[in-house]
DNA sequence: GTATTGTTGACCAACATAGTCTACAATAAT
DNA sequence: ATTATTGTAGACTATGTTGGTCAACAATAC
């Protein structure tokens, strides 16, 4: 039951995104730098991202990328669902076709509880969330120091 | 983010014998059978629930497995540990060791959160209840052909 | 003792994951 | 125009996980 790479790094990338928000572009080398991400591996998890209108790019000296539109608009659903797919613990839970037991499997029901719980929390939180709490961790660590 | 089939024909497996507690030990052949999982994939799978002491085996002529306690004292999270390992989406959610940004990283946050979703709804579905779950599906099911 | 059951461990094919590397395309600055 | 700088695309690969198979073995009811 786990989150691959590609969802995580590419929530880690988006992050960095909207904590630039308004900056002009940012270099994928230091998103990758930042986050610790490999370079090559990031320009293939910010493909997708470009493709769907989350994320824009210039190409060039001074190029980068950037968010496409406001971090309120981007849910963490949208981009685990486009870096690692339907949101789902069972094929099965998407198409009943995917199993003939489908209409009489208990267990399946308990498999949608799961993914709708998943999915509720995913959307739930847009990348705004997100860097606001990423903030509020950098703050309260930085008071750390004055105890 | 998904169960592997492990966790799934484990607890189907499960299932089975919760369908067919106090009539004594079920044949692995049988569950293969009526759950639809292949006879030596699913002798891997009751290993380590016999270990776990959530099955009881004896062999021979007669033999087979049954569960070794009370339906309603198994719940589901510990399944899927079992045949899964840790309900993490990710390793860092365990063990703050496992990724040095752990302390000041918001999407780490985040997959607590799904964790602990996920972990409160299995957790509270004990075998029992999913005996009594399929039961009703089938006689819903049965049902139907009245109308 | 023999047929029947579970147990164990070696093995394997296919696929997914998590990348690297190279060549290429666009563009800003000069 | 040239060049340096950026992203883009695709081929390639190493490693691990998944979902098994198969054969030998151990226990036990009859």
């Amino acid at each position: 039951m786990r989150l691959s790479t590609r969802g995580r790094y590419g929530t880690r990338a988006l992050l960095e995104l909207a904590l630039h928000q308004g900056e002009g572009p940012v270099l994928l080398r230091d998103i990758a730098r930042k986050q610790e991400i490999s370079l090559s591996y990031l320009e293939h998890l910010i493909t997708p991202l470009i493709a769907a209108g989350l994320v824009a790019s210039t190409r060039g000296p001074k190029g980068g990328v950037m968010l496409a539109k406001p971090a309120e608009e981007i849910r963490l659903n949208e981009i685990i669902y486009l870096l690692d797919g339907p949101i789902a613990p069972v094929e099965c839970v998407n198409s009943k076709k995917a199993c003939a037991r489908s209409e009489k499997c208990a267990p399946r029901d308990i498999w949608q509880e799961l993914r709708k719980a998943m999915n509720d929390i995913l959307s739930s939180i847009t990348l705004k969330d997100l860097a606001s709490r990423q903030i509020a961790k950098e703050e309260f660590e930085g008071t750390m120091y004055y105890i």
